[in-house]
DNA sequence: CATGAATGAGTATTCATTCAT
DNA sequence: GATGAATGAATACTCATTCAT
């Protein structure tokens, strides 16, 4: 490193086509995460993602097998992202205080839920709706986002800092939970009261005097 | 004439119609529930649902506006009878004690959800799926649950049991949002690894210990 | 004749129940009327009939076989008095001049066509509208109102008056036709721009003069 | 390149697929016009009138919005090409004869309303019966075929061939009503007493003396 | 006779998916 | 790969008619 990168089009393993592949399922991705969240799931059309990313109605089918394939890829791919993410940041900013790590997770989510509103929308909608189908998915993304937490968990038990008798895997759910059902308000109505600092604060802190020993 | 008692059926308010017509509306509200449960709202049939109710598909149209007003009406109505529920459990089992009401709510929410699966399922999935929806609609029985957490946290603090810089109208949602997001995993996988009273304990004390002054 | 009238609702055969089949007969046919003209046949909703009429839905079936039949049934009556009334008028005011006499039905039918509206339109479209099932029902009376066009011209050709050439089974749809294509436009747009009397007018001279021997 | 000549299909403004659209335009107009004659505009399906186009369900909604607008756009497109044709007929065989252009005119509408009985049957029904629809439309076609035959009536009067005193919006709708009244019973009942040429002449006369001055 | 709640057959329209070009 | 015209299965809702009261 430090030479020349190489022009990416030129790499081996990547031809023109590879990336004009991922540029369309790129683009179709984003468009329905517009779509999805302007409409939902089933409302949505697939000729409404096909013209917001500007390919033909049958395009979509080259590179996703049905409406709800684009459902799932979109939420491992991004939940996919959000996990790299929050994992550098944890890595940067909360150093090996797990404290620290539960305020900088929370922040991150929430933060996340509203800068990206239309993400957030699919997922807090979507995700819920289709239990129904989901249970056939392993939503392993997910379970790896929310495995973040329990291992946060592990380590400050570890460290002695949190009570030994918290089950990380009840401790997981309650917070993500907490953070995401307060992330759904401001989707349903955009105006919240209380900033996204001092609400990931009042939660946060919370939870760490609720997981703390003594 | 005079002298013979009106038949109870006679009685204003309480026709043998008012009996039958109210009968109907149940056995529908019910079958949706088991309906929605099994499929989905979306992918419900009204004759799934006229079918699951022992009732002709035009039926259901004597009685709901449309298929979505089904799923309002279901809300409303099971939301409705829950608050009662839970409010009547407060009064005779938690005394005048936050702590012991927030525990309480807490239990009752989670094993509601493990009891009525079908119904657990349907308000998790729709609840959510339908923001898109339900903006327009004004959820105004689920805001009145969770306005009873709310209104401990408040007691709670005016009681010096609970710190004041605790925002009760982020609290309640935390709050909720752990209970549900738990509850949700049951609904997905059934078999859970711990009892519905531990998990409620666990929760609640992460939030009780969280909360508390000093 | 000329004794007292016996009243009515005494005479023999007439009963109390008689009359007041009839009144609801009559009243159930006025309200298609009304309904038929501000609908449509095919828009027309039993209940809105019944509702018009002050009668239940079901009652409409004690009277009539069938939604069709109240069309039928409505033409026939309907058409059947006009008959009487055109006759009766014919013989008090157009004397035995054949001339006058197609100026007197071709007045009375665009005065009624201009005074009963709602009757108009039924007649007008539902009449055109039917014929696929008008096939097999014998529009008895509209062939005898006809017939009282084709009755004044042989007449008038018998007395010499008008050319015994024209046919008068031709003569009377193509003189029944511009009357009621000439109605047709008022009912569509009721602000007519020439008199009622003038329009008579108009068309009767073309028709006298294209009729009259030399 | 630039030698050869484009091949015809790329030609602007009539590409192959601008071809196949104009086919199965027609393709269900046709076939709407056999359907709605067969069983009225009510009664027929779209799945009837698909299988007789020989095409979808669907398909039909590529080309029209609803049912409703199959039947405005066959009555627009048909009345079109009659206009076109009888004025055709008017100049070839006509001459400058306001006369002989009523009968030229008369004997072509007789003759079409013969010929095309399917088509007949549906101008006749439903240009009645959707009165209440058509309304909204303006049947600016219709209207243009009835101008035809006022613009005859003035044309005859500036000649001093027409009595000055008739209305020509009067006699357009006189005329065409008696035209189409007695078109009317031949679909009713196919075998006509009288052949077509008597019957147009007959009719003729009658308004040609009728309107002749003295 | 009168009622009106209940019935269930009937259908326009949508839209995910395919496939010939 | 890319297109978008064509397909046809799927379904909420209406309303004429019946019949128990």
């Amino acid at each position: 490193m430090g030479l020349l990168p190489r022009p990416l089009f030129t790499e081996p393993g990547l031809s023109l086509a590879m990336i004009r592949t991922a540029d369309k399922h790129a683009k179709i991705i984003e468009a329905a995460i517009r779509v999805f969240s302007r409409k939902g799931f089933f409302h949505a059309r697939i000729a409404d993602i096909a013209k917001e990313a500007q390919v033909a109605d049958g395009t979509i089918y080259l590179y996703f097998n049905n409406k709800y394939d684009i459902l799932i890829s979109l939420f491992e791919e991004e939940i996919g992202k959000i996990i790299l993410e929050v994992k550098l940041l944890l890595d940067s900013e909360a150093g090996d205080d797990p404290r620290k790590m539960l305020r900088v997770f929370a922040l991150h989510h929430l933060q996340l839920m509203d800068d990206r509103r239309e993400l957030a929308e699919v997922l807090q909608m979507e995700l819920r709706q289709s239990n129904k189908f989901m249970r056939e998915y392993r939503l392993t993304k997910f379970s790896e986002y929310l495995d973040i937490i329990s291992g946060i968990v592990k380590q400050g038990q570890q460290q002695g800092i949190f009570r030994p008798d918290v089950l990380p895997g009840v401790f997981k759910r309650a917070f993500f939970g907490a953070l995401d059902e307060t992330a759904r308000l401001w989707v349903l109505s955009p105006d919240h009261p209380y900033s996204i600092e001092e609400t990931a604060n009042q939660i946060t802190d919370v939870f760490i005097r609720g997981i703390n020993t003594d």
